[in-house]
RNA sequence: GGGCGCAUAGCUCAGCGGUAGAGCACUACCUUGACAUGGUAGGGGUCACAGGUUCAAUCCCUGUUGCGCCCA
């Protein structure tokens, strides 16, 4: 074997013979009880990042622990079409070729998006493998494969028909550079620094009123102004009508609950078709609702041609007419100039103001108002939040339903439809006959609309979630009944981060709900995020982004994966940097090194090793920490807890099986006969153990020391290592323990004498037990070895004056360093100690001496104070005699 | 403004009604026949602050402060 463990040398290979060998195949003919995770299916058009990292990396450990523990293990992967995102893309490389994709047309750029998708579309797939994921690469879906669209299609209909479906005419969130409606969702609410218009309008009957807004351009198309029915200031102009100025429009002054009367002025002008809450008061007092900016926000005067209105030295009829088509930003600063010229400017003032914000392509979102497919989601929530409720679907950590339910209460109709080429096309015809048909072909329209009708079908797309929503069944084969479907749904566990709760979870709980019948998932476990080693949000802009692949090629996908969960708190944000997987390479290398060890002193697996039959005392000690290690990894796991799977994995490897097990083992493989075979046995077995239970975060060194040590059987499937509590274990556990014990005394006398290693020293037993004598003899080898004793035996004669003496259980134990040893400092030594144990017994004497604490702690808390105090009195009375013979 | 989370060693984080821990970093020593990506030992903490509950609070409760996130 190597010096270390070189991942790239390994990593291709095993990854290639595990997926010929169908380790990853899920197939619910075989034995095994369902268990079932879906991919969040990542974009096609992305890359992997570290967020994806942490996520898969969860996923793939609680996917190889449940293949490990016999479960019919289904891990279904797949990627999304990302409607806008991959429409960008193909549009930004015909861009690169001088074609603009409305001359390519529809059908030619649908052609497009195709070819870029076979060509780059594998992307995050193939990097996922890099990093290890197990899943069952040969059910990989698409949101776009023909089974999904067929479903998409059925689903649409059927909500249609339930009236769950719906065309309305309302405001969304426009996006006038995409030239498409964009989820609220999709909206990042932005503080910047604007200012606030505080513009004069004139009354008609004489006097103004002076409204302040932060959209001075908008006002081409207020219908209104509105003031606080409270408001004292106002109550004579209620009713009044104002001049608009420049467009010399007559619009009222309303009394409204929604001014508030310390905000701006408290008057403030009415745009319904520009403004949520402008759009509520529009309906409230039944006002028009004109749109003055068409789909790229450039100003348009159709809707407010008609009421021009000529009013001397308020209006300009000639300026207005010359904004048409300007852009929104163009049209505010002539907007303003011209107010001020006209003197109905009043003032500005500096304002810092929330500005929405496309999250994808960063645009300034635009209200607007349009005609749209809406989802009557808030009708459909309800079997979710039951669930929820009712714990057939459990968040974790739990706080995550407060968020949830929050937002499930005040849930508005889900806008699904997006004015893009790219996505699954709106069933829907338009007839002829000025009727819409809905139906999953167009044969069906065309059935249902007659012969004589001609049909136009609707050009929009649906929104990509509306697909994601429907993944966690029709990737399974829905509206086929499939067994695969009727095996492994409800799924087992969703894996994802906070931010897609909304999104994606909810809605697929509606899905899953409406259309299966059944929750989707059972348990839904959030993750925290990612951050950088200064716990800054990773960002392109802000370039401290890691790659991961960069990691996995640097210190191998195993290191990558051991530091995403070590760090991996239940709901807690994961700082990360290169540092901190370097961290959990020295550990692989580790693992590694005491395998190469064991296997150069003769240890390999022998199959006929029963763990009951062991008689070693060390043999049984290990077998014993082994079994409380599985059982700790196990519950760790079970509860999620990966922080503490890994925690646990890494302190029985180093601290127990490195440092005490295998340095106790030296001395004996170095001789012959049975007490060596047996132990070579048990350490064999003891490594299956490990690498079987740190399979799932680390499969790559795991996987190749199986291998390399010639382990037989499954690896990676019905192989969750398994221990009967060893007979004998608290003996063995105790005399080990005995033997640590003394080691590190020594050690640390020896450390604070400054005595070299390389100088030898006896170790001589006073007043010991015969217990204690027979277990130094027992132990002796390693005691020489790992203490740097030249021997230990029971003191004959005087005890050395030139001697440290340490202190254990029963027995005083003399380090004779003749010439060496400092007594001051050896004095000083004992008198720290001394002190010590006077304080804690101090303490201890305190609290037993009050009446209240022995009548009502526990009894138990009590006795273990009681025999804490004993034992620490022993031991002053020890350190007191050992003070006083140098004394 | 409403809601949630966090605050423990220099750093990253566990923990928990009774004895405060790990890893890294730091200091000293060690190239001893698995490993210097290593070994051994050591220093380092008013468990944010203030009240309360309790025999006992780092832990439970209330408030304060600071930081982060979500919603408006």
């Amino acid at each position: 074997m190597e010096k270390t463990f070189i991942p790239a040398d390994y990593e291709d290979t095993l990854y290639r013979q595990w997926e010929n060998s169908d380790l990853f195949a899920a197939d619910p003919q075989k034995k095994g009880t369902p268990y079932s995770i879906m991919f969040p299916p990542p974009n096609v058009t992305g890359t992997l990042h570290l967020g994806h990292a942490l996520t898969f990396t969860l996923q793939d450990i609680l996917i190889r622990w449940q293949r490990e523990k016999g479960a019919n293990v289904l891990w279904q992967p797949g990627t999304d079409h990302a409607g806008i995102a991959t429409q960008m893309v193909v549009e930004r490389a015909l861009d690169q070729e001088g074609i603009d994709r409305k001359t390519l047309g529809r059908p030619g750029f649908i052609d497009r998006v195709w070819e870029w998708k076979n060509e780059y579309g594998g992307t995050i797939i193939r990097q996922l493998r890099r990093l290890g994921a197990s899943a069952d690469w040969t059910r990989e879906r698409f949101t776009m494969d023909e089974g999904l669209s067929r479903a998409v299609r059925k689903v649409f209909v059927q909500l249609h028909r339930e009236g769950l479906i719906y065309r309305d005419r309302r405001l969304v969130n426009w996006d006038p550079v995409f030239r498409s409606a964009i989820s609220d969702l999709e909206v990042e609410n932005k503080e910047t620094k604007g200012s606030m218009w505080h513009i004069r309008y004139p009354l008609e009957n004489g006097g103004t009123i002076t409204i302040a807004t932060t959209r001075p351009e908008t006002m081409l198309g207020d219908v209104a102004v509105a003031v606080n029915p409270d408001d004292n200031r106002y109550t004579t102009l209620i009713g009044q009508n104002i001049i608009l100025p420049m467009t010399g429009r007559l619009i009222p002054v309303i009394a409204d609950e929604h001014s508030d009367p310390e905000k701006g002025t408290g008057a403030v002008k009415i745009t319904p078709a520009h403004d949520f809450n402008d759009f509520e008061v529009g309906k409230r007092h039944d006002l028009p609702s004109p749109t003055i900016l068409d789909e790229g926000a450039c100003i348009w005067l159709d809707e407010i041609q008609a009421e021009l209105c000529e009013h001397d030295g308020v209006s300009d009829l000639a300026f207005v007419r010359s904004l048409a088509g300007l852009h929104r930003d163009e049209a505010r600063k002539k907007i303003v100039t011209q107010l001020e010229t006209m003197g109905w400017l009043e003032k500005i003032e500096p304002h810092t103001l929330q500005i929405p914000t496309a999250e994808r392509g960063g645009a300034i979102v635009e209200p607007r108002l349009t005609l749209q497919w809406y989802c009557d989601a808030p009708r459909l929530a309800q079997p979710a939040v039951d669930a929820v409720k009712n714990g057939k679907m459990v968040f974790e950590p739990r706080q995550w339903e407060n968020t949830f339910f929050a937002w499930m209460r005040d849930l508005q109709p889900w806008c699904i439809s997006r004015q893009l080429w790219w996505g699954h096309q709106i069933p829907a015809w338009y007839g002829s006959d000025g009727k819409t048909y809905v139906a999953e072909t167009e044969e069906e329209a065309q059935k249902q609309a007659g012969d004589s009708v001609t049909l136009t079908r609707d050009e929009d797309v649906l929104d990509t979630w509306f697909s994601s929503a429907l993944w966690p069944f029709t990737t399974l084969g829905w509206p086929d009944k499939t067994e695969t479907l009727e095996f492994y749904y409800p799924t087992s566990t969703l894996v994802t981060g906070f931010d897609i709760i909304f999104f994606w979870v909810s809605r697929m709980m509606m899905m899953g709900l409406h259309f299966m019948g059944d929750v989707p998932f059972r348990k839904i476990l959030i993750h925290g995020l990612v951050r950088d080693e200064k716990g800054q949000k990773m960002s392109k802009s802000r370039g401290n982004g890691i790659d991961p692949l960069d990691l996995i090629t640097e210190y191998g996908a195993d290191a990558t994966r051991l530091a995403i969960a070590a760090g991996a708190g239940l709901g807690r944000d994961i700082k990360l940097g290169r540092g901190r997987v370097e961290e959990h390479r020295a550990f692989i290398t580790k693992l590694w090194n005491a395998s190469r060890f064991l296997q150069m002193n003769g240890v390999e697996p022998e199959p006929s090793f029963t763990p009951s039959a062991v008689q070693s005392t060390l043999g049984r000690w290990i077998l014993e920490e082994a079994r409380k290690a599985i059982n700790q990894a196990d519950a760790a796991l079970e509860a999620s807890r990966f922080d503490e799977y890994t925690r646990c994995c890494y302190g029985f490897v180093w601290n127990i099986f490195c440092d005490w097990f295998v340095e106790f083992s030296k001395p004996v493989f170095r001789s012959d006969g049975a007490e060596a075979d047996e132990l070579r046995a048990t350490a064999a077995y003891v490594l299956g153990i490990i690498l079987h239970m740190m399979h799932p975060v680390i499969p790559f060194v795991t996987g190749a020391l199986w291998q390399k040590l010639g382990y037989e059987g499954a690896f990676g499937i019905d192989s969750w290592p398994e221990l009967p509590k060893i007979a004998g274990a608290e003996d063995a556990a105790d005399e080990v323990n005995w033997v640590i014990r003394l080691i590190s005394d020594v050690r640390t006398i020896r450390a604070e004498m400054n005595v070299p290693p390389s100088q030898k020293a006896p170790l001589l037993l006073r007043d010991a037990s015969e217990k204690t004598i027979v277990r130094s003899r027992q132990w002796q080898a390693a005691i020489d070895q790992m203490a740097r004793a030249s021997e230990i035996a029971p003191l004959t004669g005087e005890p050395p004056k030139m001697a440290a003496q340490l202190i254990l259980d029963e027995a005083t134990i003399f380090l004779p360093l003749e010439g060496i040893i400092d007594l001051e400092a050896e004095k000083a030594r004992l008198i720290k100690e001394i002190s010590r144990l006077e304080n804690e017994i101090g303490k201890i004497e305190k609290k037993l001496s009050n009446e209240n604490f022995v009548v009502r702690a526990k009894p138990d808390i009590v006795q273990e104070n009681r025999d804490r105090l004993q034992s620490f009195q022993q031991e002053l009375n020890k350190q007191k005699t050992a003070l006083g013979r140098i004394s």
